[in-house]
DNA sequence: TTGTAGGCGTTATCAC
DNA sequence: GTGATAACGCCTACAA
């Protein structure tokens, strides 16, 4: 009863109706210069009137490419990532580009296998965050060499290279560990994740640079590894912090949802924020104005990201594309809110 | 330099070095019934080893089909949408299809547009939730006729027939709103969206009802209709409502966002929650356990919908579809927390 | 069981 | 300026 799927009006159907050639009517719709103003208009009149859409499939086997852009990210219902695709999507629509997403759940298997999935539809660029899982990079070494552009978006790979549209992870988390200094912590611990990834070990060494170059201790049980940074994980991870000798006074959370777990933890143990710890975490989610008190975080301009990973590729994929490795940085900064603002009062209603 | 995109393999390949022909191969690695037990494991063993990949471009079409799954929502970077995409997203993984997203941004210009370029893409079927803006469907009715299989999801039409999976806003309203005249509301507000969308008309008869029910007034001041139903929005609301001679003792918010945004409001204003003002909001987003005092929502089962809604589009893009709307309802249920429990002391330590 | 041939809807390269 | 024609890679009746 289906498969009424109508048949849909091609450049056939024109050609036969104004008793022209097809390939006349393609030329016409893509305004051909060599084509007669006349025909032209005739052509682009009668295809309005007839309803007629251009197959991008077959115009896509034909033209041995493809108009869609491949995502590939870890969860898609994180905030920072969706407002990444959302980006991307958006820069995409204005490009005349579709956005087909994928996501690998952090599991390496699935990153390997989806990875082929996009690239079976003929992508004309990738843009990945890797897996949390992932640690090497055969798969996609692979696809690039067979020749699909691809952008690597926050979450790169630590010796691949390629094309990448990162933070400064580094300088981030040392600005934001600088801040927590500044206002007095002398014991900061840090939240960090799966230390093959790029990002978090970065952001675990600008943290040491940052203890170190203001001559404070490092203590390696104030260095913890999480493994999802999850609020759960945020809490319980505070919770064994806080039974130690010497319990930290600060924490630097390499998210958001992790340090909202430790606040969640020191309110239902009366540890005063900031006074007797003080907290900042990273991506700047809209939790961090929600939660009581609010939380300190670094930007992480995830949309901006993600439309400027679609940029690259879109320049990556172009014949003339130069062969270097393209590389774009955007910046940071310290949100300071109630979590961490220890010098003396403020005005601030809260 | 670049389109040094390898040509890729292709059944020709496989078949030329097999001296088979093109179709034999095309059959082995279908499995196609009619095929020799050694020709089949002779083409599966060569394509595995010459990493041959099925060009999906070109099978779609021939086949006038394709594997990829349309949706179409208002914005990705929202709690609820991300969920319900990242719920299709594994629903269609795993049943071989992908998915191909686009954003209206809440405007029916976009929605339009965006619908078009979807359909140019040939997809198998069509996820839509509706844009804010839209009114009337002609967009949508046109591609329907076209044969291109639609499922509507949370957001649907009011008055254009056609598959849909949702949740019984009505009942869910009713709920909410009953549970804070348990608590012993008198004067309830409502932060409602456009009325023109069948969701939020709904929840409002919802709301409407509950109060009749119980005996209580109907105050037109206490209905109110957001246009984004935000933080922000809901804070001016809030701020508006209290201005009133006859202040409202509890608010049913149709978005969580918005109800954080009342929040907000009383605490600055030193109004306790939930003695002087009661809250409930709906879709149950991670917000509600992080905003203090925590927030009671209806659970809005969002990766569900959105696997539903994938199943559901499957089935209807079969030859064999039936010709009837088919209609997926999932059920809610109030969460009670402290931003509306009055009902004496209880044990829970914030 | 396998091969042949045609076509899905475009675009591009030739001719004319 | 326009018209044949081939090709993109695959699938499937039909023939063998």
């Amino acid at each position: 009863m289906n498969k009424n799927r109508k048949k849909r009006v091609t450049i056939y159907d024109l050609a036969m109706e104004l008793n022209v050639a097809p390939s006349t009517v393609s030329r016409a719709l893509q305004d051909h210069f060599s084509i007669g103003r006349e025909t032209r208009d005739a052509v682009k009149e009668l295809a309005r009137k007839r309803g007629y859409r251009t197959n991008v499939v077959a115009a896509n086997l034909r033209m041995q490419t493809s108009n869609t852009i491949g995502v590939l990210v870890p969860w898609i219902n994180r905030p920072f990532i969706s407002s990444l695709i959302s980006g991307v999507e958006e820069a995409a629509q204005e490009f005349g580009y579709n956005v087909i997403i994928s996501q690998s759940q952090d599991c390496y298997d699935r990153e390997v296998a989806n990875v082929k999935t996009l690239v079976d539809s003929r992508i004309h660029a990738l843009l990945v965050s890797l897996a949390m899982e992932t640690t090497h990079y055969d798969h996609i070494e692979e696809i690039i060499r067979g020749g699909t552009p691809v952008v690597f978006v926050d979450r790169v790979p630590s010796s691949l290279p390629g094309h990448r549209v990162i933070i400064d992870n580094y300088q981030a988390a040392f600005e934001a560990t600088q801040h927590l200094i500044d206002q007095g912590c002398k014991r900061i611990a840090i939240f960090s994740g799966a230390q093959h990834q790029q990002i978090y070990r970065e952001r675990q060494l600008g943290y040491l640079a940052a203890l170190d170059q203001n001559g404070l201790d490092i203590d390696q049980d104030l260095i913890c590894s999480l493994d999802r940074l999850t609020l759960d994980e945020g809490y319980r991870l505070t919770e064994k912090l806080f039974l130690l000798d010497s319990r930290p006074d600060g924490i630097f959370s390499t998210n958001d949802g992790a340090a909202v777990g430790a606040i969640k933890f020191a309110r239902q143990n009366n540890i005063p924020i900031p006074e007797e710890l003080a907290l900042i975490g990273f991506n700047n989610d809209p939790i961090c104005e929600i939660v009581e008190p609010q939380l300190s975080s670094m930007t992480h301009p995830a949309a901006q990201m993600g439309r400027q990973a679609l940029l690259q590729a879109l320049k990556v994929a172009t014949p003339e594309a130069t062969t270097e490795n393209l590389l774009v940085q955007l910046t940071t900064e310290v949100i300071i809110r109630a979590s961490s603002r220890k010098t003396q009062a403020t005005t601030s209603p809260e």
